[in-house]
DNA sequence: CAGCGAGACCAAAACGTTTTGGGCCCCCGG
DNA sequence: CCGGGGGCCCAAAACGTTTTGGTCTCGCTG
C-alpha cells in the first residue's frame, strides 16, 4: 500500500500523456506519429491530420528532456554574472546588468532559446547541473575558473568583455567600442573648456576597468596631462572615493565616471565641497543605455558615454547561436555614442 | 568525406565523456560508477575512491539531460512576466521585476535550482519547449491562456497576485499584504493633514491594481471621502494623466500612485502646476523595496509603501519548491510597510 | 508480366543516465 | 560441514523521444 511509485506528477488522472498514448489513440506506431507532427518523413496528408487532431486533443507535448536527450540541443543558453556571488549583485552593476539581461533575453528569444540565470559562484556547480548549450559570461575576471571549466570541457562560451587572461583567443567576444569611446568622450570634455581631465574607476578586476583605465592614461599622455584616477575599494561608498579625487592638490576640473553610480557619487561629493556643476566641474559617466532617464538626471542632466548594454546582451546571444549553429563567428564591437548634456555644458 | 556526424560537440578530443568511460576506465560496471559517484548503494570505501579519482581525471559530469529523463527533474524553474510581450517590459514595470527577480534567482540558487525567464506570449510556447519542474507567473491577468494551460497538463504553479478568474483556487498565491499596507498608507495620507487623497492607477488588468483600486474605494466608503482615480492608458506619458489628475475640479491635496513611476510623473505634474510639494500636494507611492534611491528621490524623497519585491520573488521559489517536494503549501501574504519621507511631511 | 520505384508506414536502436532486482562469494554460527 | 546473511558488485530495464534502416504494397514502365 505504501507505493513509492507516485514519484511522478500523476495528480489529475493517469500519467503524462506522451507519444505512445497519441500511437495507440490513433492505431499508428510511434514513429510516424513523431514524424507527422515534426514534418519529417513521408506521411499521407489525411494520417498527419488525423495524428495532429488526436495529439491536440489529448494535449501532448513533447516532453523536452527526453527530445533534448537525442537531439543534444537543449534551448537552453546559460548567462552568468561574474560578480553575482557577493551580495544582491554588486549594486553599482545592476543597471547595466539588468539592461544587458534584458537584450538577451528578447533576442533568445525570439530566435526560440530561452535564457537562465547562473551564479558566477564557481563552488556552486550549478551551471554544471543545469542542461544547456553554451554560455554567456559577463566580465571575466582574472583567472576566470568558469571560463577555464568550460574550455576544458568544451562547452560553447561567449564573453562580454575580453577575457584578461591569455589563451582565450578562440572564444569569441562582444565588446563595446572603448576605444573609440573613451576618446571621444574625453576630447569632448577637453573641447568643452577643461583643463585637468579626472577619472573615477572602479574596483572590478575585468578587462573593461582595465581598458578604461588604460586608454584614460594613453590619452593623458597623448594630450600632455598628468593622470588623476581614483578607485573606490569593493565595499565603500563611492562618495568618499569622489570626495578624494575632488580634494586632491591638483583639483580636476572635469570627470569621467565609469558607471552611472558614481556619477550620483560625484555630484554629491561636488555639492558637500560647494562646486558648482558644470562651472567648477564638468561631470560625465558611462551609463548602460541612451534611453533611461538615470537617477542623477533629477540632478543635473549628465553628459554619457552611453554603452548599449541591451545590444551588447543582443549581440552575446547573437553571436552564442552562431557557435552553435555551427558558424566560426568573429568578435563584436558594439559602438557607444556620447550624449551631451548639462554637466558639461558652460556658458 | 562530408561526414555530417560531426553534430556532436567533439571539438577537442573524442566524444564527450560519459560515464561508461570512467566505467571502462575503472573495470568496473556501470551501476556501480553511478553508485559510488551519487553515494547510493554499498560500495567499498577503496572502490568509491577510486571511482572518484577517475570520473574527476577523466572530467566527468553527468549529463543533466540523461539525468533528467529518468529522475524526471530538472532542476529549473520557470519564472514568466506576464507583460513582457509588449516592447521591453513595459517600463513602469521594470523596477519591480527586477528586485522581484533578483530575489527569486537568489533564493533558488540557494536551494541548488536554476531561474529561467520565459515570455508570457502564450503564442511562442517557448515554455513547452524548455524543461522544467515548476512555473512562476507574475500577475496573472485576465483569462490568463498560461495559467489554463499549467492546469490542464498539471505543471506546477505558484503566481505573484491572486489570479483573477475563478476555478484557481488549488494554485498556491504569494501576494502583499495590501490590506493592510493601503490601509494604513491613505491612513497616514489623512492624518498628515490631506483633506482629499487620489489615487493615480494603473492600465494593468491585473489583481495587484484591481485591489488597490478596491482597497482605495473601500477606505473612500469608510472615510465618507468622493474618490478621485485616474488611469493612465497602455501607451500614454503618465504625465498626462497627473495633469488630468492634478486638474480635476475637486483637486486632490495628496495623491498614492500605483507604481514608483508614477511618482516622478506626479512631481512633473505638481511642478508644471506650480504646486508645492508637500505643501500644496503630498505624494505617496509604490515602491519595489526599502532600500532603493528612487530616482525621483533625487528631486524629493517620497513617501512610499514598500512592497518588497524581492521577498515576494524568494518566497515564490520557496513555495513552488515545496509544490515539488511534495508539501502542500498555503498561501503566502509579505508585509509591506510604509516609509515617510519629505514628500508627505507638512510644517 | 516481371521489375522497379515511390509512397506509406513501422520495429528497433540510440541518447546517457538512474534504478531494479538480482548474483556471487566469503564468513560465521549451528 | 552446511545454511544463511552480509558485503560488494553487475546486467538489464526504464525514462520518452528521434533517427535509422528497413518492409510492404501499390501502380507504372518496358
Amino acid at each position: 500500500m505504501t507505493s513509492r511509485k507516485t514519484t511522478r506528477a500523476k495528480s489529475a488522472a493517469g500519467r503524462r500523456v506522451g507519444i505512445r498514448d497519441v500511437a495507440e489513440a490513433t492505431g499508428l506506431s510511434i514513429t510516424t506519429v513523431s514524424h507527422a507532427l515534426s514534418d519529417k518523413g513521408q506521411i499521407a496528408p489525411a494520417t498527419r491530420e488525423r495524428v495532429r487532431r488526436a495529439a491536440e486533443e489529448l494535449g501532448y507535448r513533447p516532453d523536452p528532456v527526453a527530445r533534448g536527450l537525442v537531439s543534444g540541443r537543449t534551448g537552453i543558453l546559460g548567462l552568468v554574472v561574474g560578480h553575482m556571488s557577493d551580495v544582491p549583485w554588486a549594486s553599482t552593476y545592476r543597471p547595466y546588468y539588468a539592461a544587458f539581461s534584458a537584450g538577451a533575453t528578447m533576442t533568445a528569444v525570439e530566435r526560440d532559446y530561452a535564457l537562465v540565470a547562473v551564479p558566477g559562484d564557481p563552488a556552486s556547480g550549478l551551471w554544471t547541473r543545469v542542461p544547456m548549450d553554451g554560455l554567456i559570461i559577463i566580465d571575466p575576471v582574472r583567472e576566470d575558473p568558469l571560463l577555464a571549466d568550460c574550455a576544458r570541457r568544451g562547452m560553447p562560451v561567449v564573453t562580454d568583455g575580453r577575457p584578461i587572461d591569455p589563451g582565450y583567443d578562440a572564444v569569441p567576444t562582444v565588446e563595446s567600442d572603448l576605444d573609440h569611446g573613451m576618446a571621444e568622450i574625453l576630447g569632448h570634455l577637453r573641447e568643452a573648456g577643461a583643463a585637468r581631465v579626472g577619472l573615477l574607476s572602479g574596483p572590478e578586476p575585468d578587462a573593461y576597468t582595465q581598458d578604461c583605465e588604460r586608454l584614460y592614461r594613453q590619452w593623458c599622455a597623448e594630450t600632455g596631462q598628468t593622470p588623476v584616477v581614483e578607485t573606490p575599494t569593493a565595499s565603500e561608498d563611492p562618495v568618499d572615493a569622489a570626495l578624494r579625487l575632488l580634494s586632491a592638490p591638483g583639483r580636476p576640473d572635469a570627470v569621467h565616471g565609469l558607471n552611472e553610480t558614481y556619477g550620483q557619487a560625484l555630484i554629491v561629493a561636488a555639492r558637500r565641497l560647494g562646486l558648482a556643476i558644470p562651472g567648477d566641474l564638468m561631470i560625465s559617466v558611462m551609463r548602460e543605455s541612451d534611453h533611461s532617464a538615470g537617477a542623477a538626471d533629477w540632478e543635473i542632466p549628465l553628459t554619457a558615454l552611453s554603452l548599449d548594454a541591451r545590444r551588447l546582451g543582443a549581440e552575446c546571444v547573437t553571436t552564442l547561436i552562431d557557435v552553435l549553429d555551427g558558424k566560426e563567428p568573429g568578435d563584436v564591437v558594439v559602438p557607444c555614442t556620447v550624449v551631451v548634456r548639462e554637466s558639461t555644458r558652460r556658458g
